[in-house]
DNA sequence: CTCCCTATGTGATAAATGTTACAGATTGTA
DNA sequence: TACAATCTGTAACATTTATCACATAGGGAG
């Protein structure tokens, strides 16, 4: 595990991988495993090795609505900020790319914080580019139409498969934007039109 | 400044106390002011002794959209995650009521995390608190429409003045929810049929 | 009181988004 | 090949929200 996990986490002190070695499971799971539940209690913090996971918003009737990724590398903000209080998950988890994840038990989140200061600024920084994260997602909402929603989020997906091929169908992406697959379908035509992307079959290819 | 600020802080040790007294400082400013604009850079963490603060967010085109409220008590989280990266503001800040502040330098912010345990208590606690708010303001604009978006701003606002009479004009309203002044005249007066709230002239009274 | 400024009310219309219904296309599988 | 399941296209219509135009009302200053 030390050799991901340091390649992963490149600012970890030597003490700080030791301690996670000795004191962190290890855990997997398969694509489309939802790993947290919106009201379930969060035992642990999060470290992402490797796959990916895409985070949502969850409404009482059942909607979901994406926040954001999280990828080798990083961690869920939100897991460490319900573990210092033992608090229920206001989010929801899905696996979309076979993980391998670090799961760090939440008292030792909140004590290795005085201990290991690269600990310590891993989590700030956590906290700070997530919370960023959100405001633009805000952003998108509050003052966007549509159209300009989901450019937002089909870029957010490029960016993080990191190619111009996103496997996505007009009802999923619906879905997470919280809308219906009809409007998605026809704002797609729309862009095809500007030319900023081309449609497939279950996969959508962005040219711009 | 000691006695309030043990009284609007009291889980700050005196420890720390001393240290805010010897190294931070004290500022006040008029109702209207704006404090903090999106793009500056932020040189403090700001705590609040007295007064009310309202934190917004900016679009380009100068549309501004309410977030929430700095109270007594309470510290701008935002200030203290791009605080701790030397980082632009990405929020707008008006001041709605005087207030009086306390400007804790953003190196000390960072030393005191190690120094004082009431001090990352309270800073993680503030991240916590308003992670959690900011993911509720998503689902309001994310899941909701207008009317039920409008009833949990006027919730809010009455929250945070703990009173029921609201010193709001439609005009002012429809600003902050990025909206346009007939369509918030027209829902409160659905609202008001409803025998949720009565209106007066830049007063709206909640009813429920 | 009169004038002016701001706040509010409201109808008409446009534009965006949501809903319903159904058709055709593609893919996997028996 | 045939069938089922899923994905996509599209028309028609309902609803919500935005925009424009203008009327009315109240409060403060002179």
């Amino acid at each position: 595990m030390n050799d991901i996990l340091k390649k992963k986490f490149p600012s970890f002190s030597n003490a700080l991988l030791i301690d996670i070695n000795t004191n962190a499971l290890q855990q997997s799971f398969a694509a489309g495993d939802v790993i947290m539940r919106t009201g379930q209690y969060i035992k642990n913090t999060v470290l992402v090795l490797s796959g990916k996971i895409k985070i949502y918003r969850e409404d009482e009737e059942g909607s979901e609505f994406f926040m954001y990724y999280l990828q080798p590398g990083q961690a869920c903000a939100i897991s460490m900020i319900c573990a210092t209080k033992n608090q229920k998950s206001q989010i929801m988890a899905k696996v979309v790319e076979d993980v391998e994840l670090i799961m760090v038990p939440l008292q030792l989140m909140d004590k290795w914080m005085m201990q290991h200061r690269s600990w310590y600024e891993f989590v700030i920084d956590t906290y700070r580019s997530r919370f960023e994260e959100v405001l633009d997602v805000i952003d998108s909402i509050a003052f966007r139409a549509m159209d300009e929603r989901l450019e937002f989020y089909l870029k957010r997906h490029r960016d993080a498969c990191d190619c111009d091929d996103l496997k996505l169908s007009h009802q999923e992406i619906a879905t997470e934007l919280n809308t219906s697959r009809e409007v998605i379908s026809r704002l797609l035509k729309k862009l095809e039109q500007r030319g900023v992307l081309k449609m497939h079959r279950n996969n959508i290819e962005l040219l711009k």
